[in-house]
DNA sequence: CGAGTATATGCTTGCAAGAGAATATATTTG
DNA sequence: CAAATATATTCTCTTGCAAGCATATACTCG
């Protein structure tokens, strides 16, 4: 799964796969989408086949990527069970304690994505 | 949310917040479990907090880090609209189509952990 | 104050990975 | 075969860790 995460930690990388989610596309369409250079798309790409997060068909001269979910599913299945603690009847509890000064040498920083 | 999956990327970061899920725990007790040197669990947990995935908190000479799901919570939110992808009823289709033979020039590898 | 305990930081090294530009490969068309 | 199109690969440079070890800081207790 450490692949996954690492794929998934660059942002040009989600983009297509949720240009993926909607449909199919070709690689030139992606290019033209994300404002990245062709070999730029081509190199995410390639990361996202080898972590097995999307599949290539040929035809001709292009090429269709398409997505393929299960690695993210292999994440949602980490991911369930810190699920039920903002779920969950603790959420206000939760809530309460993160309000709750505590010594933080590294107050987190306000990420724009 | 690139900085929390950047961090998740590494297994003993992950192994930490399994860890914290249960319960807050001193840094020694995760440096037992995880059998690292005492520094690389420290590391591990500067970069948990910057990332915002865990807080601190003193007493004494002792510090007691405890899960903060937060980040987990928007990784869970970017990964809802793919969750469908396979609960829906398009699932067996899905699992049609993956079955199908596509020249795929980079075979997912089977990955350990 | 001095010693011991719990935790953090600094430094060095090796490696993985991203950006950017140039170029290679493969396929279709004339 | 030549030219055009779609996509992939290679190279260089630079940056970002992570491992491992040594050391610093901070707090407690006698």
């Amino acid at each position: 799964m450490s692949e996954a995460f690492q794929v998934l930690a660059e942002p040009a990388r989600r983009q297509i796969l949720d240009l993926l989610r909607e449909r199919p596309r070709l690689v030139g369409e992606l290019t033209e989408r994300l404002g990245l250079p062709q070999p730029s798309t081509s190199k995410h790409l390639k990361a996202l086949r080898e972590a097995g997060l999307v599949r290539v068909g040929r035809d001709g001269t292009r090429r269709w990527y398409r997505l393929c979910p299960e690695p993210l599913r292999a994440i949602d299945r980490w991911l369930a069970p810190y699920r039920r603690m903002w779920e969950s009847s603790f959420a206000a509890l939760e809530r309460h304690l993160d309000s709750m000064p505590d010594d933080d040498d590294d107050p987190p920083a306000k990420e724009p994505t």
